[in-house]
DNA sequence: TTGACATTGGACAGGTATGTCTGATTTATT
DNA sequence: AATAAATCAGACATACCTGTCCAATGTCAA
């Protein structure tokens, strides 16, 4: 992961070990930079990589390659995690609980790169992007639809939109100190689940 | 409303009609390119309020100056929209969903110019400047949490931030074509109506 | 150890944004 | 119609950010 450069043909050449760390440490010092600022210049991005600007430059020819760059590291790394939750397995809301209890933060720095895209990328490129993310959501989310534990009655999509909002806004309160640290997650989960399960009128008569 | 300067001692002279306007055209425009645009510069608030730039330093010192402005219209607005709506009036799942059908457009406006703000003030003075909008929320939730409608186990201020939440996710959904203008006040609504109720297993036995 | 690679620190040009200022012109008010 | 207020058009200084370049120094790998 956290590739500089993909090359076209066979590599042309190993890269040095402190060129590899380099990099490591700019894309991560990317994503904290810009996820406290969105427009973190690439001097604060240099300074939190510990890091001389020039450096940046050796390795993304353009701030639009390291912002590229960024996000593809926050999609893999969300995308590993959240496999490794296995949301295929068990009971659609378990499930769920799993992944999120898993994901959450991760998802929510995903949500400040996601915010930096909104403006820089096409909706298409957007969902391309995600894709590896949301294709693991959507089986995920239409099989608790097929059980009957999730709303039918409105998309799939419209489920993850929700429940990535909430996952963000429980990052917000808890970074706020308007919740606290040892109540958060239950507070998100329960929320999120509640947000998308089937409206309470049609719950009883089954 | 809309005033740009608020003289200390009595008013210093009469302002002329066209400042008036002037005034309001810059603090609209500057609502709409910050909308689309959180940095935004003054040239194109310029631009969209019909104005050249100089004009707006005629009322406004500086940008910060205006981007107070604009919040503080912003929030008088929603609030005076939300009074409007009667939210003591009433069933409070009722009272709720009479509010959100009025005002979640401007509620989603309001969200763009409180994410500028979230990095410019302090989360007090955050907190401060948006009592007109939340002191009415907050008795309207403890109402409802109070007669077992909400859920009680969570502040009202969570439940305020997942609504106003929700409220941003159709919004950004309804823009990005993902949602039909049809559906999303539905959607939008069932959606907080669920995310805030108790669960589910306290539901059927009352 | 040697030579290639990588980083540093600094300087540089080009672009853009902010805020100030000016003189000329238009507009509201009385 | 006369006066004061407001706007326009444009120039200006200042500052910051981006991207490029270079010479000197440090570091890896064979």
């Amino acid at each position: 992961m956290t590739e500089a450069k993909t090359p076209i043909k066979a590599s042309a050449r190993k890269r040095r070990a402190d060129a590899e760390r380099s990099i490591e440490a700019i894309v991560t010092g990317a994503l904290d930079a810009l996820s406290s600022d969105p427009d973190a210049s690439m001097a604060e991005i240099a300074r939190r990589a510990g890091v001389v600007r020039a450096t940046i430059y050796m390795h993304f020819p353009t701030r639009e390659a390291l912002l590229d760059a960024v996000m593809e590291n926050a999609t893999t790394q969300v995308a590993e995690a959240t496999r490794a939750a296995e949301p295929a397995r068990g009971d659609p809301a378990e499930a769920l609980e799993r992944v999120l209890r898993a994901t959450w933060k991760q998802l929510d720095q995903f949500h400040a790169v996601l915010g930096i895209n909104i403006g820089r990328l096409s909706p298409s490129e957007l969902r391309r992007r995600h894709l590896p993310i949301t294709s693991q959501y959507i089986p995920l989310l239409e099989r608790g639809q097929a059980a009957g534990v999730f709303r039918s009655d409105v998309s799939a999509e419209w489920l993850i939109a929700v429940v990535r909002a909430i996952v963000h806004t429980a990052s917000l309160e808890l970074q706020g100190g308007r919740l606290s640290p040892s109540t958060v997650e239950r507070t998100m989960l329960t929320t999120a689940l509640a947000a998308i399960s089937p409206p309470p009128g049609e719950l009883c008569p089954s």
